[in-house]
DNA sequence: TCAATTCTGAAAATATAATTTCAAAAATAA
DNA sequence: TTATTTTTGAAATTATATTTTCAGAATTGA
């Protein structure tokens, strides 16, 4: 039999509509109203929704060229995640130059799509009290990261500092921690890094900040560090790429937002302090010699 | 229990997503993955997809505040008509619950088209000899970063060093360089990390590590260090974005690519050398105490 | 009109889905 | 480490979904 089995169920419905009975045109119509959501329940469902008994739906299936009920919703699903799925073509982006099996490209599409998925999941209300909680001057900042993450926590330190006072880095040799929590007084935020391979440190950290009545922000991964059931705001990106190591490109994009939303934040207050420090760093620059 | 029953599964996700186990996790994550198609599938499907069993789908359905995965499948439907009958096609990308002008989607575009510009202009062959260059064991490497960059210099140091010997990471303190160029010798490769504010040191480094026969490979900007007349390989990355400072995601990609690259190329040499070295960190970890 | 044919859905039969139980594995605490 | 708790999935159970059967209803052609 001539059915070509790339046709979507609307095509086929199409089709064949001449040769359909009365029954199955009411159903059709069902399905085509609200395509192809009404098309997703159970066969009951279908039935029921539009008019007609579950053995109809069975056998227009079959009439459609689908094994039964169960495959012609297969083939909905499959129409709904092309639909939902990013219209935007995948890498018209990346480096045409390299083929598309190049460790650049492949790489490029992996990144790119963690950024999707993150952002997609990101509370933008999580993100601006985040914001506004490292733009208040009030409150201390204590910032740590681990093994991996360690470039992060640099990274978003020596921005905080320039743009405001109270920020510290906790050194990344957790012997000499105790001497920084000394320092950590209730009303000041802790900004931890902690990805897969999470680390024990950082959560015996945590614990401790947190019976001091510090709030803790967390950078983790998707799959969440087990310090996130302490963090009032943690901010989950995805990490996974082809290669034996996961990426932090989406957490530095994180980090670099949350800083311009504390910048903005904080310009009034700011401009001159980072104006004058940027100065101070073009002098000292210009003196210095090691050779 | 005081949960809100109408809140959409992702938004259920979210909420209670410190909450869940490490196997609802990994579904959970499955589940906002392809949002909301993955979970229109029978409870085994999507129990398949996302690698846990079928039970876990159930408790989780129920621990989301659903009577059972049923009711949780037809909430999707419902949300999935919604979405559908809405005729505005967001571009899908980016939080879509923020609006366009919120710092997260104005960083998320330009970061993207940073990305995008990036990749066009490099040259896959000058990314490969990078690749091999890095992946020579008979050549040393340093790598130095600027006060901006040093969070990357630090980051590539870090993951060098677990796949091959001779890493060094000159330090920030450019006092001390001295000492560092005293083990630079003809044939080893100096990695430079130089962005706008070009550091002078860097460049003087360059000068100084390019007399004694050493050969750089520099990260910089899309308008280039001064160092860049010295370098051998230049990898140039886009670093404009909504903010008073520069954005090093695009420059993280390369590096992380990079590093998959030299991986990829040393991984027989190497791969017991990561193994063992993984092994230590693990174990390292579960002793120490710092409280 | 009536007989032949096709269509349809109730009900039975079968297949699959969803839930529950429970023992082993993993995580956590002591 | 060892004990305790939590998490997990295989297997059993239960509930639903899907298909099949078949008798009656609707349609068609004379």
């Amino acid at each position: 039999m001539g059915t070509n089995q790339n046709l979507t169920v609307a095509e086929r419905i199409k089709q064949k509509f001449d040769h359909l009975t009365r029954a199955e045109r009411q159903l059709a119509n069902a399905i085509l109203e609200d395509y192809p959501v009404t098309g997703l329940g159970s066969i009951t469902t279908v039935s029921e929704n539009s008019g007609v008994s579950t053995p109809t739906v069975a056998r227009m299936a079959k009439k459609l060229g689908f094994g039964g009920f169960p495959q012609m919703q297969a083939q909905l699903h499959t129409e709904l995640k092309a639909t939902i799925s990013s219209p935007i073509a995948k890498h018209d982006l990346w480096s045409e130059s390299a083929p598309d099996t190049h460790i650049l490209n492949r790489f490029a599409d992996a990144v790119s799509e963690n950024m999707r998925q993150t952002l997609k999941q990101i509370d933008p209300e999580e993100f601006n009290a985040v914001v506004d909680l490292l733009s208040d001057l009030k409150r201390e900042i204590h910032v740590v990261g681990g093994r991996i993450t360690r470039s992060m926590a640099d990274n978003f330190f020596t921005h905080m500092q320039v743009m405001r006072s109270g920020v510290t880095l906790v050194a990344p040799n957790s012997n000499t921690w105790a001497h920084y929590v000394l320092n950590m007084n209730k009303g000041d935020v802790l900004v931890a890094f902690d990805i897969r391979r999470y680390e024990h440190d950082i959560l015996r950290l945590a614990e401790v900040a947190k019976s001091r009545g510090v709030t803790l922000i967390l950078f983790t991964d998707q799959w969440g560090s087990p310090a996130a059931k302490l963090a009032t705001y943690s901010l989950n990106s995805r990490i996974e790429v082809p290669s034996a190591w996961d990426s932090l490109v989406v957490t530095l994009f994180l980090v670099e937002a949350v800083i311009a939303g504390v910048q903005t934040q904080t310009w009034n207050e700011t401009k001159s302090r980072m104006k004058t420090l940027e100065e101070l760093f073009d002098q000292t620059k210009m003196f210095k010699k090691f050779i």
